[in-house]
DNA sequence: AGCATGTGCTTGATATACTTAGCATATGAA
DNA sequence: TTCATATGCTAAGTATATCAAGCACATGCT
């Protein structure tokens, strides 16, 4: 695919991409990481990381972070089921604490 | 907390972070963001969002506005909590796929 | 009052992401 | 061969993130 076929797909000049190409761009920004991400298969993530900047993995909270991986395994939700969720949560842990 | 205190703790200067109380700034880098969510408890993710720079979350067609409220509402939670609530919605989403 | 220090802010200055314009070579058609 | 177009690249310009220095005001101490 050539530079240019690139830039008329995701909106980024030639003459940057060639500059990307040749490492001459230290961090590209995370907008154009994103148009990137768009068209290879290569996952957003994967490229923050290798420009360099800290991926949301990267937080040191463990409840952060455990959060965000079961957000990743929760994958989208409705609203609805975020409150059911949520009370099923309550309930067990009123079930829980009955026990101590 | 004073401005200096802040600089002192995560290394930003004062004066960059006046520019970015007062909305000079209009797209501070993740690495900036990255410091700043150390400090607070605000998520890096959520910085990210503000910043307006697209998330991971983004690329799955996630509403991350939705998921990240409902981070929040979460708290922190054990993996054995995760579990249960996983199964929980997997439990819910069979019976309403059941009712049509 | 007078001085030391803390605080927010502004002002250059620098680095660098990103674009537009254009050059040089290649490739392919007439 | 000659012309048109595609391709990678460079150079110069613009925008803007980030910092160091310093200003103006406040607070508190002697």
């Amino acid at each position: 695919m050539s530079l240019r076929a690139v830039e008329k797909e995701v909106g980024i000049s030639n003459a940057y991409l060639s500059q990307i190409e040749s490492d001459k761009i230290k961090q590209p920004s995370p907008n154009m990481l994103f148009k990137l991400a768009e068209l290879y298969d290569n996952s957003y993530n994967e490229l923050l990381n290798l420009a360099g900047y800290p991926t949301p993995d990267d937080i040191d909270g463990i409840e952060e972070s455990s959060n965000a991986s079961f957000v990743a395994r929760l994958g989208s939700i409705t609203d609805e089921e975020q409150n059911e969720l949520l009370d099923y949560l309550a309930f067990l842990r009123s079930k829980r604490s009955r026990k101590d």
